[in-house]
RNA sequence: GGAGGGGUUCCCGAGCGGCCAAAGGGAUCAGACUGUAAAUCUGCCGGCUCUGCCUUCGGAGGUUCGAAUCCUCCCCCCUCCA
């Protein structure tokens, strides 16, 4: 439960080519606020275009956050968002303004919204063997692996997904214990602070469709390929990485591998995201204490500040009432 | 005009007399999701009054107990020769 008189803090949510960031910018703007990015992929420096990172001057000279953090080499992580990302909340309350928390990566509001197990963090060098185990033995191996030592979290992770049987088996490495004991051991915490959700996506799933193509051909005009090629020349970055994993340079990646042409990378970067789009709606679907807007709308801004006032004085009001009862 | 090759379920593509509503892949749709999440994975995928029935493999006929598979004619597409 909620404890009303925490201090507010904007969720806007919305699945990919929604038009998130120029919301978010005005609603900075009209309600003091600064946004921190709830995005895997907008921290890595350098990759701009097919991230469709909102430039110097779309920021409308708001603070943005948690974006161009790191470096494609190295990797983000759930735990650390989190980290980071209520340490900036706190920050930005304390100056008297609003968070406003902006993005599609719905894995990272989902532990804002229902806290995060402590968990041993990634270690490269046991992922880096139990690669070599999943090549070597086979992903069947290594879920009966988890299977002795985990029974419970080998029933839940399906075989075919060597991802996450990996990371339980990882888990009990570096701590000796199995993942599923800390999920019973860990509480569930929620943040102090009064959220409030909003999401904004097309009207139907055949207009986002169009957006996507349209967004992603005009990336290429903004010289998306020659973006990925400067990273591809660096030498030190693979297709393993989590930055070029991203949707769009994944399948660009490829394209400068030889693998496929021009026109069959288009394609095939345009299902991605439209597929990206799709598991994000799955999560926003949950969401069902948010309020709805709809992309280009008529009087967008006006609608999404009226609900926003009503429920900041409704909040005003329950922490009055609840002081003074 | 002549010689070949081909038209299969939304797309690509296998099938070449029964075991075929038709392999496989892709797309779409639905779902899962606890430190890689723009990732990873799962399911459905012609229709229905759903242990069966109906419609489908370019079109129309035919052979056969039985055809996407064989025959005939027709319509399109591709390659080569004129």
């Amino acid at each position: 439960m909620q404890n009303q008189s925490h201090p507010p803090v904007i969720f806007l949510m919305g699945p990919t080519a929604s038009g998130k960031t120029v919301l978010s910018v005005q609603l900075a703007q009209a309600l003091n606020g600064e946004i921190i990015s709830v995005d895997s992929v907008l921290v890595f420096k350098g990759m701009d275009i097919g991230t469709a990172k909102p430039t110097q001057d779309e920021r409308g000279g708001i603070a943005h956050h948690l974006i161009d953090i790191l470096d494609p080499v190295e990797s983000f992580s759930t735990g650390q968002f989190r980290k980071r990302a209520l340490a900036l909340m706190d920050d930005i309350t304390r100056r008297g303004k609003i968070p406003i928390l902006v993005g599609g990566t719905m894995l990272y509001f989902n532990v804002l919204n229902s806290g995060l197990a402590v968990l041993p963090e990634a270690d490269p060098v046991i992922r880096a063997k139990l690669d070599q185990d999943l090549e070597q033995l086979g992903k069947e191996a290594l879920h009966r692996r988890l299977a002795d030592i985990d029974p419970v979290a080998a029933a839940r992770i399906h075989p075919n997904d060597p991802q996450r049987v990996q990371r339980a088996l990882e888990v009990y490495e570096i701590s000796g214990q199995p993942l599923t004991s800390f999920f019973t051991a860990a509480q569930a915490q929620d943040i102090p602070y009064q959220k409030i959700k909003l999401i904004i996506a097309p009207q139907d799933r055949a207009m986002l469709h169009d957006i996507i193509a349209r967004r992603f051909k005009q990336m290429l005009e903004q010289g998306f390929i020659d973006e990925v090629e400067g990273l591809y020349q660096r030498g030190d970055l693979t297709e393993k990485m989590p930055s070029i994993r991203a949707v769009g340079y994944r399948q660009a990646w490829s394209y400068l591998k030889g693998e496929y042409d021009l026109e069959a990378m288009t394609e095939k970067a345009i299902i991605a995201t439209r597929q990206l789009a799709k598991r994000q709606f799955t999560w926003l679907r949950r969401e069902t204490d948010a309020s709805s807007f709809q992309t280009g709308q008529a009087e967008l801004l006006t609608k999404v500040l009226g609900v926003v006032d009503d429920k900041l004085n409704n909040a005003a009001k329950l922490s009055w009432d609840s002081k003074d009862p």
